[in-house]
DNA sequence: CACATTAAGTCAAACGACCGATTAAGTCAA
DNA sequence: TTGACTTAATCGGTCGTTTGACTTAATGTG
């Protein structure tokens, strides 16, 4: 027999892989058996349901792990720094085979964002919400205001939209700009640049604030 | 007997509105025809099939319409006018009935952009590759650049990833500052900032190679 | 003009396939 | 012996699609 946790581990996995391919609804359980190579009862044996395996999924430790910008103390670092940890969270690498899985983790994440599935609640907002409130933070640092208004809301979105490009729009990059994600260098200079659009913007609102 | 268009228009705008919510896959032919109030096997007398409902659809006269960028000519507008109708044509407003549609046709694109449903082939990217090649083509002229290199590339990206925080991203926006899409002016205001947030972008952009 | 025929449109019912979930039975290490 | 794990089979529900029957409007004919 092989590990029991075997089993459960591999079910995680493929869960991972078929919900972040097509969400939560799209999404079979005899298709996910399929990939684990585990019986469709084991399914229900482990997670109660389909929903359980999913809630199980968004559980896994790869969040906390990857959230590179959540430990970045904003007092201590330069915009430059704290920018570029930013990035890298919404942006991982993609080298190891733990790196795919971690792409595979935030490709999930972007799909719930943007279509609900409805079986988490609003938990994934809150999700994001912890490292756009930091963002604004640092924005209120830079442009020297006590607390957000609707400038540095927007600019929060400008900044993440940018990045977002690579991974709602990263079908299209992929088709009308290829080099951009598979170019030689092409993740250290697609951050270099990221974290340059955003100064830029950051530094033009503190001059028209000035 | 009902106008037998009727029917027809009736099941292509269920479908429009089932479509744009859901996706093509969780889409049933069931909850469109309830919608349409019009008979299930409809939809396979006019359509042939739930994907050719899909393509027609996607045939409707919304792209046309509402392009207002592609109406353009870059080499008689200021800079600040062509992104004005970038933006416009991305981000359309919504106060009438029609608009309404058209907000449900965007939609509809930026789901199949972002999660392809199989059923169009690459026809999408080539909805939006037309304008994409138009915004390097802008960008070329505002960089003094014969063509588009890499970054260009990716500027032309960040710009349009700035407005797809709208779009792609709208649901954790309407959580998280929901006064970007429901205070008072602020389809204006978003577009006023947007526009200038692209400006200060590419005059960086100049900047650095002058 | 009346009637027959044809075409277009609509409908309820049913089909085979697939879904998530359940169950009883079997295996095996502890 | 027992609990954990695994399996094949099965269930009721829903899916997209098909079909034969029915209704109504349009057309043809004497």
């Amino acid at each position: 027999m092989k590990q029991p946790e075997d089993a459960r581990m591999r079910l995680l996995h493929a869960g991972m892989e078929v919900f972040a391919e097509v969400g939560f609804h799209a999404a079979t359980t005899r298709e996910i058996s399929r990939r684990a190579e585990v019986n469709l009862a084991a399914i229900h044996y482990y997670f109660a349901d389909k929903a359980g395996l999913y809630r199980a999924v968004f559980a896994l430790p790869f969040a906390e792990k990857s959230n590179v910008f959540a430990h970045v103390d904003i007092e201590s670092v330069t915009l430059e720094q704290a920018l570029s940890s930013f990035y890298q969270w919404m942006l991982p690498p993609v080298a190891t085979a733990e790196e795919v899985m971690l792409q595979k983790f935030m490709q999930l994440h972007a799909r719930e964002e943007a279509d609900p599935s409805g079986i988490l609640g609003d938990a994934l907002s809150e999700h994001i919400k912890p490292n756009h409130e930091k963002l604004k933070q640092l924005l209120c640092r830079e442009l020297g205001k006590i607390e957000s208004d609707l400038a540095v809301e927007q600019l929060a979105f400008a900044i993440m939209g940018m990045g977002s490009a690579f991974v709602h729009g990263r079908r299209v990059v992929e088709v009308l700009s290829p080099e951009l994600i598979h170019g030689k260098n092409a993740g250290e200079l697609r951050l270099q640049r990221l974290v340059g659009y955003a100064k830029t913007l950051i530094d033009a609102e503190r001059g028209q604030h000035e």
